[in-house]
RNA sequence: GGGCCUGUAGCUCAGUUGGUUAGAGCGCACCGCUGAUAACGGUGAGGUCGACAGUUCGAGUCUGUCCAGGCCCA
């Protein structure tokens, strides 16, 4: 206890650790802080200004953001996907590229529609404009949409910004931006150009109270009686159906037989055109109660008992497959009908049966009533098959005159019940009844709805274009096959890609709707359309003057302005003769699918904004969703129009899920505001670049805790080597060569070589995960637990202005300088607050900032090529002084010393400080057959460092010191 | 039902062309330090690699079937 009071305190001698930066990171607080002071850069434009002034002249690396859709908060989906894009711009820009990143929002479609539609309708205002002209209504619905999506648009930047993404957030994208609809069209013209765009009829749900399409959003599903109904459809040539069931001789019935189908739509039997079946299912020829009848073997039972059958018999079986191309008679038509506008047309498929896949056993008779005019099934078996798309009923729901005449003019709900009092009287009925159904409504007058075929706008995938003769489907199949021409990450996106291009249909581009661009298509006296690539770049160039409300304020007159028939070869003859004025045009009241606006971003944003330069970009991100969605469609465009892909590399990202693998729902899990709250943006973001996102991500609480942990270690790390650096000055050079290649320094440079070249290879594929891997493990292994606690003895005990000291601090400084660069891409809020408390710049000075810089450099000195061995043979020889700390009872390491054997005298190059404070023991001697343990003991321990190195005794101050502590304090 | 993908320690992930006893981090347990301290360092225990078959001298790795999950279609 005495000797306690009398010897010296050392403490106050040391250079302990000194530093502000904070251990307590509190994100929440300071990071909108460090946005403030971004702001402030680019003569306050912002960081992104700045980084793109820095930036000038470099190789560009162009990346196209995906626009999300401008509705509602950004959730965790957002987080992973707009995170991964500011990892690729931020580590592009510190890699020494000029990568530009103009963010965008897709602003039109239904969702925002529906939304505003319904609040019209709660707050009583929807009545009042059914009373305007229909191009003033929908000009009031629109004005309503525009106002709302820049709302969502305003809220969706912040919270973008406040994730701390670096974007051209000042000049956005926004697709009901006049210059971004007239990009728009001028790729339809391109398509147009190409004869690729033509108008057809589909079928689509109907609301026969509003007379307009609907899409699946606005319906609502209620219960509803119907009726059901079993009919027979007499077969055209009987021995053919008795063939197909091999029925021979005395076994063949000399009547007739029929097909029997089962439809909850006695309306559509006027449409109905052919009798679909599955190939593959087992079909009998059945006698009930007299009639001969085809229907599924397995549910004979269930339709003859509904109908209380007494006598039934199977006379034979068959698969679905004989039964294809068998001809029938329509229970009630005696003709099929023409198609209107093609007298001429084939319509030799009519009435047989065909084949297709969507065929169950679940109800019915495993035979299909198949009307291509009124059902989404129908329509792709008629396709195939070659059947026209009939549709006899009118916008109001009744039949036109191609109806047999007892029918025509009539609603289609009174014709239910006449069909099949008639069906009933002919025989051909084989059951009736009602029941209930779950059925479609239209959500805003709830009425039933009913499928109806309408004009729409389609653009051919297997149509030739102009150019080359080749279709977009082989187009695309080449960019996405052997060609190469475009990559995938990962590369399983190719087959995914590939298969959805193999079996695509003709892409649908028209709506229904008013919220969205016109489809600026014309229609003649005669009915006919017009639209050619001349007269839809005339109407662009009003578009792009005056936006495209143009289209329902205008005249066609003032909107054809710039359009001269005389000049265009593909103009009716009606309007090069002059024989048609534009006065008598009508506009068209379809507006381009969505879809059709964000994939020509490639030619509103990327070509518009630099003069068709970035045109093919490098690189689109985004969720594996969209090798259907986004990618697919701006392939098609782009093909089409300029005859190669948009892009060169593709990258997609999994989704989230929850902890246990299952879809995420829309309630579960915290909000993305409650994680900023909670863990602020670079432990999200550290997060994000932990993932391995090509998979699923399984997302929960726990995991952003876990990442808040790991994070702590990163900051940490920072924080203890700026705080060994606070007596120390930036260094004059970063020149390293005047180090001895066998210091401690050196391995670590070495490593950090190593790690550099590593984590630059990780961002440059992507591969973030990576990256973050090799940060985390450098930060916490090489540095935390092997480099710095072994120079941690030099750093407090070496006299301030010693050499050793002194290198070991500019090597530090170097570290931590490249660390913050190596982190900026990911944890840009924490690496600009490190490198600024690196070269102590004032808080209010912006301009000190980590992300105008770009990666290090590597070092230009070799460590020594001994000392992988070196560490190696130190790992072994920690875990014997473990054992023998153990075995002692010795808890302090620095109570023992080592003798390790040198028999190849690799050794005697290294300084055996070094190797004594990287094993964490007060002294090394070289010598001896093998690693021996010394028990230091009894030896004197220095006062001032604790070490019992050797050279250790009392001095002049009184004091027990080594001779380095004496030197350090100045006593001898 | 179809296309593409995933399934390795409690959790998150590595595992090259099939080749010793399947690795890492987190978490956990225990220990040390108290001059990085709401920190730091060390040691250790955890796995029949989704299941079942097959190919092979040898399979986490190749093939098939099945189970579970995701995205996109139908």
């Amino acid at each position: 206890m005495s000797e306690t009071t009398e010897t010296p305190n050392y403490k106050k001698s040391l250079n302990l650790p000194k530093t502000t930066f904070p251990m307590k990171a509190n994100l929440v607080q300071n990071e909108p802080a460090s946005l403030k002071r971004w702001g402030t850069l680019g003569e306050k434009k912002g960081l992104y200004h700045a980084m793109t002034e820095t930036s000038a002249g470099r190789e560009r690396f162009v990346f196209h953001d995906g626009p999300p859709y401008a509705n509602g908060s950004i959730h965790l989906g957002h987080l992973m996907n707009k995170c991964l894009k500011d990892f690729v711009v931020r580590s592009k820009f510190m890699n020494g590229f000029d990568c530009p990143y103009v963010p965008g929002w897709d602003c039109h479609g239904l969702p925002i529609e529906h939304r505003v539609m319904t609040d019209l309708v709660e707050s009583g205002k929807a009545a009042k404009l059914d009373g305007l002209s229909d191009d003033n209504r929908r000009m009031a619905v629109r004005r309503e949409c525009k106002a709302y999506a820049d709302k969502q648009i305003k809220l969706q930047r912040g919270q973008m910004e406040r994730l701390l993404t670096v974007a051209d957030y000042e000049d956005p994208y926004l697709t009901f931006e006049p210059r971004y609809e007239a990009g728009v069209l001028e790729v339809l013209a391109g398509l147009c150009e190409q004869g690729l765009v033509y108008k057809a009829l589909k079928p689509v749900h109907w609301s026969v109270a509003n007379e307009t399409a609907l899409a699946d959003a606005e319906l609502e599903y209620q219960d509803r009686e119907d009726l059901s109904v079993y009919v027979d459809f007499e077969a055209r040539d009987a021995d053919a159906v008795y063939d197909a069931f091999g029925l021979e001789g005395d076994a063949r019935p000399t009547a007739t037989p029929s097909f029997m189908i089962w439809t909850t739509t006695p309306w559509t039997l006027p449409a109905n055109l052919a009798i679909a079946v599955h190939e593959k299912f087992t079909y009998a020829m059945v006698r009930i109660d007299g009639n001969y009848t085809v229907l599924a073997q397995e549910l004979i039972e269930g339709v003859t008992k509904l109908a209380k059958s007494e006598d039934v018999e199977v006379l034979a079986t068959t698969t679905g497959d004989r039964l294809v191309g068998l001809g029938y008679v329509h229970a009630f038509r005696d003709a099929p009908p023409t198609p209107s506008g093609d007298p001429d047309a084939d319509t030799s498929t009519c009435y047989t049966v065909v084949s297709a896949d969507y065929v169950t056993l679940e109800d019915g008779t495993g035979l299909v009533h198949t009307a291509p005019g009124h059902g989404a099934d129908d329509y792709q078996t008629g396709l195939k098959n070659g059947l026209p798309v009939y549709c006899p009923v009118r916008g109001d729901g009744t039949y036109d005159e191609t109806v047999p005449e007892w029918l025509a003019g009539m609603s289609i709900w009174d014709a239910n019940q006449k069909v099949a009092d008639l069906l009933t009287e002919s025989g051909h009925m084989f059951h009736a009844h009602t029941f209930m159904h779950s059925y479609p409504h239209d959500w805003r007058s709830k009425t039933p709805v009913i499928f109806r075929c309408t004009e729409q706008w389609f653009v051919g995938v297997d149509r030739e274009t102009k150019r080359d003769g080749r279709s977009l489907r082989e187009l695309a199949l080449k960019a996405t096959g052997e060609d190469r021409s475009v990559q995938y990450v990962p590369s399983w996106g190719r087959n995914r890609m590939r298969g959805m291009l193999e079996s695509r249909p003709d892409w649908c581009i028209s709506r229904q709707r008013s919220w969205g661009l016109p489809i600026p298509a014309f229609t003649l006296p005669d009915g006919g359309a017009f639209m050619t690539s001349a007269s839809v770049l005339a109407v662009t160039e009003v578009i792009r003057a005056k936006g495209s409300d143009a289209w329902f304020t205008e005249d066609p007159a003032t909107l054809l302005a710039h359009y001269d028939p005389t000049s265009d070869p593909d103009a009716p003859g009606v309007l090069k003769d002059g024989s048609v004025s534009f006065e008598q045009l009508t506009k068209g009241q379809d507006i381009l699918d969505v879809w059709f606006e964000s994939g020509s971003s490639w030619n509103a944003v990327m070509r518009q904004r630099s003069e068709g330069k970035d045109f093919p970009v490098q690189l689109y991100l985004e969720g594996s969703d969209q090798h259907r969605g986004w990618f697919q469609l701006s392939l098609l465009p782009s093909l089409g129009v300029m005859g190669r892909p948009a892009f060169r590399t593709l990258l997609t990202h999994g989704f989230m899920v929850d902890k246990d693998g299952k879809k995420l729902s829309k309630s579960s899990g915290a909000s993305l505001k409650d994680l900023f709250e909670r863990y602020g943006a670079d432990v999200l973001r550290w997060w994000v670049s932990s993932l391995a996102y090509e998979n699923d991500v399984k997302v929960d609480e726990e995991f952003f805790k876990n990442s808040g942990e790991s994070y702590r270690k990163i900051r940490n790390t920072l924080r203890f080597m700026l705080s060994n650096l606070n007596d120390f000055d930036a260094p004059e050079s970063l020149d390293f060569s005047g180090f001895h290649v066998h210091s401690i320094d050196a391995w670590v440079l070495g490593e950090y070589n190593t790690m550099r070249d590593a984590v630059v290879g990780a961002f440059e594929k992507y591969a973030f995960h990576e990256a973050h891997k090799l940060l985390y493990k450098f930060c916490n292994t090489t540095l935390s637990a092997e480099y710095l606690s072994a120079v941690k003895d030099r750093l407090y005990c070496d006299a301030p202005d010693s050499e050793r000291r002194r290198n070991t601090q500019k090597t530090l400084w170097f570290l931590t300088d490249a660390l913050c660069k190596l982190l900026a891409p990911v944890l840009c809020h924490t690496a600009d607050e490190a490198y600024r408390a690196l070269r102590g710049a004032d808080p209010k000075d912006g301009s000190v900032c980590v992300h105008l810089t770009g990666f290090p450099e590597r070092v230009k000195l070799e460590s020594a090529t001994g000392w992988p061995k070196v560490m190696e043979l130190l790992e072994g020889v920690a875990k014997t002084i473990e054992n023998a700390r153990t075995e002692r009872g010795i808890d302090n390491p620095l109570d023992l010393g080592v003798k390790l054997p040198d028999p190849e005298g690799m050794l005697k190059w290294f300084d055996r400080v070094d190797l004594a404070d990287l094993l964490g023991v007060s002294r090394v001697e070289v010598g001896g057959d093998s690693v021996e343990v010394l028990d230091l003991r009894e030896e004197p321990r220095c006062d001032r460092s604790w070490k019992r190195d050797g050279t250790v005794k009392r001095r002049a101050d009184g004091g027990m010191l080594s001779d380095r502590d004496a030197l350090a304090v100045g006593t001898v």
